[in-house]
DNA sequence: CAGCATCCTTCCTGATACTG
DNA sequence: CAGTATCAGGAAGGATGCTG
């Protein structure tokens, strides 16, 4: 159970108030989320499918995962009733201009990587906070491996 | 510290290699970056001025996310030598890039809970999950308030 | 096949108190 | 003013076993 009253839960709440940022974030920002929507950008996919296509991920999450992306109508979720039992996953309309959306999402960041790469090369201009030195070291893992 | 070899985080570096958009969502995807980034849009703001507008966020976070926002070269930190002490972040190119992509976001967003709304009061339709019911209840939080 | 239940770990976030 | 240090709570994610 999950408590109602946490600062924690308060917060979340007060910050999709704020604007349509938050809510649209929060329907994709699990961490599976993209993957999976990605997967199916383009075919109707069964569970199993799904589980093979995105490596690594565990049944549990990958439930949850599909569960909350059909309440926000982003995916729907097409019972077969055979036996065995079949399901397919399929984009609604909404969840396609989702992953229009994310499109621009990952065009926008490969162009932030090259952008890190060019610093990470050009890394003998010593300015990154003016005037000051930057006082944080933090290992830069700037890169793809972050 | 940090487990290097969990799961959890070779999942994640799995993840950044997939495409751009696991790694453009985990630069926006703490939960007050967004907030920060647009409320620096058109004005740069000392540390105290940020964490005024920014309502319910604790110094702690704020200052964390601040850095990494800073390490993903989206805000400029720049030091007065003055006393007291002036600090002002403002947002760097990419920063304003990308203050223009959660634009889309929000846009998005909002164009979702439209949809959402439209689905609510029209919640005589029964299909959701075609063919067979959809059999899970899980209290259709999707308002605004989820 | 598709997925639920249970338990566990890891990580994130926040409150609070203190400092150059 | 602009932070740092320390501690605690909780949520997301994962491993595994079981079922209609």
């Amino acid at each position: 159970m999950r408590k109602e009253n946490s600062t924690n839960a308060l917060n979340e709440r007060k910050l999709h108030i704020d604007c349509g940022i938050a809510h649209t974030l929060s329907l994709i920002s699990g961490r599976w989320k993209a993957s999976i929507l990605w997967r199916l950008q383009d075919t109707k996919l069964r569970y199993n499918e799904l589980k093979k296509a995105i490596e690594g991920i565990s049944e549990r999450v990958l439930v949850l995962q599909l569960r909350e992306l059909e309440n926000d109508n982003l995916v729907k979720r097409v019972i077969y009733p055979e036996v065995p039992p079949r399901v397919e996953y399929e984009l609604t309309p909404l969840g396609l201009s989702m992953v229009a959306m994310l499109r621009h999402i990952s065009d926008w960041g490969i162009l932030h990587l090259k952008e890190a790469a060019k610093k990470e090369t050009a890394a003998a201009i010593p300015e990154k906070t003016t005037i000051a030195v930057k006082p944080i070291k933090k290992a830069a893992v700037l890169a793809i491996a972050r």
